[in-house]
Parts: structure tokens; C-alpha cells; sequence
DNA sequence: ATACCAGTTAACAACGTTGTTTTTAGTAAT
DNA sequence: ATTACTAAAAACAACGTTGTTAACTGGTAT
């Protein structure tokens, strides 16, 4: 391991002139400078964190939480927030530990702020863990332990609705997971029996179309099931994109032309990446506001030194030819 | 931030005390040690990884590197290591960055070991990185710039065409990701020409069922499309467990019974859980076997300071009423 | 009493880095 | 030629910890 010093001794220098050179301080003459910086790139000098960090009390580095792997659901988002610090010069290192032995990690770690990717309030804890680190989580901002970053699903869902009820729609279904409690995905559910009831004062019955998981085969085989039921409906609010997709199969079997016979909108977060004949409406907080927030958040953490407040994400809705208006 | 000094001066010891009798050494008496012990949790004590590992050279973590969160393909590996490493005293850490920066973060940060998830050699660097921690990489041991874990995925799927084979069956499929050029799936692929070959002199055309992915709704729609064109055979060899699942729907539709009218040997090194009617039988290395090879071989390198071989893990087959018996 | 133990604890040095202070050398002003 | 000043570099202290060495205890053997 090549150590500053090992630099001062071949340069002829001080280490502490090592030091002041490779952090481009002014204080030592540009000659110098270049020297030195050519000799530590030579030698392969890496800087040693845990010297560094031990006086200066930063690491540059951001923790992220993320007991559950397995749900992919926010790789995208973590990709994204990762290429976000770096930018800002800052490392990003995952835990897949359970949150407490985690953020006990981290905390030893002298990371500099934690971002919490609470999924749906499973097995958090119910009461704020210690910790000399600014923590930030994304999940539910209702009664949160912790400054959360929240996406209004609900409201994405009621603008949905009501999009589709304003343009000439009444006969509306949701489909969307309902195999498991899950907060997220009762959010949108109850985002769509509100939307509806909003805008029709007798209470309709609800048409919610029931898949048992978010990926495509849930969603083709639920709408299935819908039409071969015989059940018609001219407009369709879609819990996730993968289910839309699925959507979208089943009703090509049947023949069923988009926007003609079925309108759709769905809920997303992806920028679209339009693989569709007909390009989907969408409603949801973009992928890109998301991140920004937290980063943004996180970084507001570690300099301002300040807790920043919760944060409710609204959504937007872009509407495309998936949706025809009934009039 | 409570220190080792904080302590010393509340009991009345030295700093070097509170640090021995932290540590359980015997050169503290044990009352003492009582005494410092308590103030210590009592004060919420934790100790500064910077300060120690900066004398001790060691951080007893480990670093993984994880260029593609996306494909959530080594999920269950890494939690499985994870918790194996645990056991041991170790933290894992995960890095997404590319393979690269990631590296380079792990040396900074003075981890013990990183470990690496070569994904199909898509983006690694071709001469090795230069490194001061022993790296193991976990994927294609051909030609490895690193100490290498790999999984005889060949012989996996050349297993299941023997076993078939064996027990009478000459028309015999495989349906797997043909979609990209993945050095993974193209082992498998060759793995089941070659196993042809092997068993029948005459060169037969093989029976190749593409898909356009490793999902669920891939394996269905790639057999179903086989199905439609009025093509048989009396046994499948799938390239993953959830084509398993797609072929087994299709199948189903077809009103084709498993394994009356087709067998099925799944790739797989999930432990089975089994969801399906019949249980399907299996070829593959457990995924235990890996993560334990994988494991052990961290360990080895961060003890014994020697850089072990690459290794080959040889497949399993799991004979389950899938498979029926021709003569 | 003196010297010599063992058992405890205190004091010290070191790890690699950064920020502050002191020294050195070179130049300008008296 | 002495002083005063400035730029540059060296020396020093500190960060929190661990391993080593030195300094106390009280007791036992001389």
C-alpha cells in the first residue's frame, strides 16, 4: 500500500507538501505540484478512507438500505440515484441487511446520510433507530419515523379517473394486485373506488379487475378471466405497466382494438419507452422527479446539516392516443 | 459521537483501558471491565471503524460488485452470501457502479475482499484492474483475469438430454433465451446439441424452442407458438425455471398432460419449492453449493492471504415424477 | 528493609491523512 | 547592512483506535 509518504520521500517533500499538492491546495507552487501528482499516479497512490475520514468525519459516502433484493421494483430508482451522487461526488454502497443491522453499518461506517427504501412499512421499526446520520426514506409518508420521500399513488390513480369519467367515460375498471396486503397497492385501489365515487353521486359498484402479482402474465391472465367472464368495460385504469402489457395481450386475443373499443391508462413511473402500436396514457410521478427529489434531499442532509421535511410527490398525467373521448 | 476517551474519563481509566477491556482482553480485570462495559452502552458507544480499521488494516467487509441491479437474476445469492458472511463477522456491501469505479471504492474503503458478478463478460475489463484486495469473480472460469466460480451449466442441460435419452426418449426439445448473444444461455444451448450428438450418431436437426427472455410469459408464449404449429415432442429440457412455468401453462391449454404426453427437466438452482401439480425435475448446482463454494473460497483468501484456484461446480439432476420412462 | 515478583493500569507510539503553525529562503525597503 | 515582509515548504497536532512498553500496586521471598 503506497502511502503519502512513500510520495514525500520519492518527491524529496514533506508529506504534509504531498498532502497540500494532491488536494490542489495553493499553497504549494504549481512546479511542485505537477511533480508530486506525477509521481503519486506512478506509484499507483490511492488514498487511504479511513485516514481521511478520520479527521475530516466525512466519507462521501451515501448508504442505501435495501433489505429486500429481491423485489426489483426500485433498481431503476437506485440506478438512477446512484449516478445522481456521483455526480455530486458522492459513492453510493447498499446494505441488504435487515434495516437495523444495516443502519448499524452504516453508522460505523461514517457513511454520511442514509437513504431508507421502505418497502411498504413491512418490518420497520416502529420507533426511530439511533443514529448520527441524517436518514432519509422513500415509502409512506404517513406518520413516518424519518423525513420520507412519498408518491402520491392515490391521487395518480383518482387523476386517472377522473380523466377518463371527463372525457365521456363511465363504465371504468381497475385492475391491479390484489393477491397481498401491500399499502402501495391498496393506495391505487382505494385511489379508484374514491376517483369513481367523486364523480358519481349514486355509489356504482366497483369493477376491479383482481391480478395476483404485477408482472405481464398476471395482468394478461387477469383481463382474461375479465372477458371471458363476458364482462365489458370501455376504459381500463392499469395499477402497473408490466400488467399493462398484459392487458394489452389479452385484449388483442379477443380482438379488442385500443383505443376503439378499450381505452387504457396506466400507471407508471418508467419514461416511456414506447414498444406499444398505440401509445399508452400514463399517470404516476416520473422516475426522474423522484430521484432528483431525494438526491436532492440527501444532499441537503449532509451540507445544510438541516432535516428536511417530508415530501409528498404529485402526480402528472400524460395522455396519449390509448384514450378515446365518448362524446 | 461518543469515543473510547468519553468513556475513559466517566470511569475514571485510561483510553487504552477502555479499548482493552472493549476488546475482552484478559489484561483488564474483569470488574473493571464490567464497570467500562456498561458506561459503554450506556453511552451508546460505537466504535469508529475509520480510526480502526486504519490501524488494524482491516475492515472485515466485503465488498460485491454488482454492475446490473436490474437483472435480479443473482438476487438470491447474494442474500444467501450475505448472511454466510455474516455468520462469520463480515459485512457485505453491494456497489451498482461499473465494474471499474466499484472496484476502485473497494480499495479505498480498505474492504477484505470483493467479490465479483461477472455478468456474461459482458463489460468486463479485459487485463485485470489494479487491485490491493483479492477479488473472486462469480460467472465463466474460461480464461478468467480473476480467481473464478463458475457453474457447469453445459453439462447441466448435456444431464438432462442424457437422462432423457437413457429412459427412451428420442424426440427431445429445449426452450431457452435465444433472444441475445449471452455467453450464459449459449452454454446451455450447446450443452443440449452437444448431449444430442453424443447420444445419436446420426446428426438429428435439433429441436430448438426460442425464446425472447427468461420470464414467465416468455417460456409460455415461445411453446405455445410451437404448439400452434402442430409441432410435438415428447420431452422438453427448459433453460430456467420460469420457462418451466410458462411452458407448463401452455402445455396445460393444450390439455397435454406432464408427463403422459410430454417430460420436462427444468435448469434450475432454486431449492424447489413446489408450486406445480407434478413435481418437475431438475438439473443444476443448488444454489446452497454455490453460495457456500463462494463463501468459503472469500474467507480462504481473506485468512490464508492466497489466491485460490478457479473452481467448476459440477450440476445435480433432481429426478421427480416429470419424467416418464418410455419403453 | 531490599529486591523481586505478578497483576493491573497508565502512558506512549503508531496507522495515514488534513489543517494550523512554525521555519526557511528570498526579496524589497529602510 | 539590517530589518521587514512574503512565498513556499517543513514541522506539528489532531482524529479514534490498537498493540507495546512503562509505571505503579501490593505481596512474598531474601
Amino acid at each position: 500500500m503506497v502511502t503519502i509518504k512513500d510520495i514525500a520521500k520519492a518527491a524529496g517533500v514533506s508529506y504534509s507538501t504531498v498532502s497540500k499538492a494532491l488536494r490542489d491546495s495553493p499553497l504549494v507552487k504549481p512546479p511542485t505540484k505537477k511533480k508530486i501528482v506525477n509521481i503519486a499516479n506512478e506509484l499507483g497512490y490511492q488514498p487511504n478512507v479511513a485516514a481521511r475520514s478520520l479527521v475530516s468525519k466525512k466519507s462521501d459516502t451515501v448508504g442505501v438500505v435495501w433489505p429486500t433484493v429481491e423485489r426489483a421494483a426500485h433498481a431503476a430508482l437506485i440506478t438512477k440515484i446512484n449516478d445522481q451522487l456521483e455526480n455530486h461526488g458522492y459513492t453510493t454502497l447498499l446494505s441488504i441487511n435487515k434495516v437495523e443491522a444495516a443502519i448499524n453499518t452504516f453508522n460505523r461506517l461514517q457513511v454520511d446520510a442514509i437513504l431508507m427504501f421502505n418497502d411498504q412499512g413491512q418490518d420497520g421499526p416502529d420507533t426511530p433507530l439511533p443514529s448520527n446520520v441524517p436518514i432519509l426514506s422513500y415509502g409512506i409518508a404517513k406518520n413516518p419515523l424519518y423525513p420520507t420521500v412519498d408518491v402520491n399513488r392515490r391521487d395518480a390513480i383518482k387523476l386517472a379517473v377522473h380523466t377518463l369519467v371527463d372525457i365521456g367515460h363511465k363504465n371504468i375498471a381497475f385492475i391491479g394486485d390484489m393477491s397481498q396486503r401491500d399499502q402501495l397497492q391498496d393506495e391505487k385501489v382505494s385511489g379508484f373506488t374514491e376517483g369513481m365515487k367523486e364523480r358519481f353521486q349514486e355509489a356504482t359498484a366497483d369493477v376491479l379487475i383482481p391480478a395476483s402479482g404485477l408482472e405481464l402474465y398476471d395482468g394478461y391472465l387477469a383481463m382474461k378471466k375479465f372477458l371471458q367472464a363476458g364482462k365489458t368495460t370501455t376504459a381500463v385504469v392499469s395499477g402497473s405497466y408490466d400488467l399493462t402489457r398484459g392487458v394489452i395481450r389479452a385484449l388483442n386475443e379477443y380482438n379488442l382494438s385500443i383505443p376503439k373499443d378499450v381505452s387504457i391508462i396506466s400507471y407508471d413511473n418508467i419514461p416511456q419507452t414506447n414498444t406499444f402500436e398505440v401509445p399508452i396514457s400514463l399517470v404516476g410521478v416520473p422516475n426522474d422527479v423522484i430521484t432528483s427529489t431525494i438526491t436532492d434531499a440527501l444532499l441537503n442532509m449532509i451540507n445544510k446539516k438541516q432535516v428536511p421535511q417530508s415530501i409528498v410527490l404529485e402526480p402528472e398525467i400524460k395522455l396519449n392516443e390509448s384514450c378515446l373521448a365518448l362524446e
